[in-house]
DNA sequence: TGACGATTTAATCATTTGATTAAAATAGTT
DNA sequence: AACTATTTTAATCAAATGATTAAATCGTCA
């Protein structure tokens, strides 16, 4: 009975609160964001965010667990699909990351900052290692170099040419004098351009 | 005379805290470190860092021009060198950063989010933009490309292949299952290789 | 309706934290 | 040694902040 009226709410002020905790976590990070931040967010009384979640600490795990899903959402599937060639794969993981990065800007910059804060709060949770050292991209990458080289560096090249610009999009703004527009426009061209590129490098091997 | 005993006390305390302040601010970011924690680091009473930097923000903002000159210095003299082929200048810049970079694995990850909280703060330093945008490699890329494509590209791709391992390294430590030795070798490897990838990547072009 | 549990709020607490102050220690000068 | 300015410390303050509590509100069902 309480459970029903509880399980009634979850689209309402629960979820409401989460979701102002993803946003204010991924804009101002852990230590700089204030619980009174996110009740604001939310719009709700402080005390609320203690009833639904414990703490402060609590809530962060929560979103912090959530927000590394959203990072790997999709990318399994499409590393261990051995119908596509190394080309495709590299095709859709550009585009995929494109557009959930351009859509979720925060994110990197977000989870590479608490990782490095919290090194440990990684480790409990999914094997990023199995499925990328394992995955059919990772045999592609040593079919297409004859092993002369660690595939770890192209994984590395992927996500450092998809993801850089995000993170560094504060810099690049000024360095480039990009408006958001032309930082968007600048990303959508690299949805075509990242996949090229790697296959060229594989090739100087 | 005030001042000369100031001036020679300048190489110890207050720099000692400067030095303290650079290391705490770079491990935790602004708002996770506590004065207390600089006053610990560099063994000295809390009042003290009042009393010779005025305030946590004040000594911040010291810390964080440093740390930006620092993460340019030698660079535009690299960029603007006309004696060097383009591939010469992604080579020293390729050493030069990972050299840093090794020597000040915190720093990257630091401006950025720092940036990202506070993107202000950049305005009233460097002219970042006219370093790049009006350099001598600018020009070189312009010519090797044909002029078809935007050099920003390329631009963002040295510093990517460059700089994303060093922000990334947690989270590649876990990936990758590399130890810090590993990953020592792994962007030791990477000063050779960003030249070749980034040359062949401009034919492609 | 009214009673009960779930939800929400206002008020408050205890701790942390940036900053200040007054006094103590130190070093240099005469 | 005595005086002075500088440096350093211990003690303390005031504001911010995570958390708690008690009361108010709301919704549901008998």
């Amino acid at each position: 009975m309480a459970k029903n009226v509880r399980a009634e709410s979850d689209t309402s002020t629960e979820e409401k609160i989460k979701k102002a905790a993803h946003v204010v976590f991924k804009r101002k990070g852990f230590a700089a964001t204030r619980t009174r931040d996110i009740a604001d967010e939310a719009g709700f009384n402080l005390a609320l965010l203690n009833y639904y979640f414990r703490s402060k600490e609590k809530l962060f795990d929560i979103v912090m667990k959530e927000s590394i899903q959203q990072f790997l959402k999709g990318i399994a599937g499409i590393l261990n699909n051995t119908a596509l060639s190394l080309t495709e794969k590299v095709s859709l993981v550009a585009e995929n990351y494109t557009d959930m990065l351009s859509a979720n800007p925060d994110l990197p910059l977000f989870i590479l900052s608490e990782i490095k804060a919290n090194p440990e709060k990684l480790a409990l949770d999914l094997n990023f290692k199995e499925i990328i050292m394992r995955s059919h991209l990772f045999e592609q990458i040593q079919e297409a170099t004859g092993k002369t080289i660690n595939p770890i560096h192209f994984i590395i090249n992927i996500i450092s040419l998809t993801v850089f610009p995000f993170v560094a999009s504060p810099l690049l703004r000024v360095i480039g004098d990009l408006n958001p527009q032309d930082f968007n426009s600048l990303v959508e061209d690299r949805k075509k351009l990242i996949p090229v590129w790697i296959e060229t490098m594989l090739k100087a091997h």
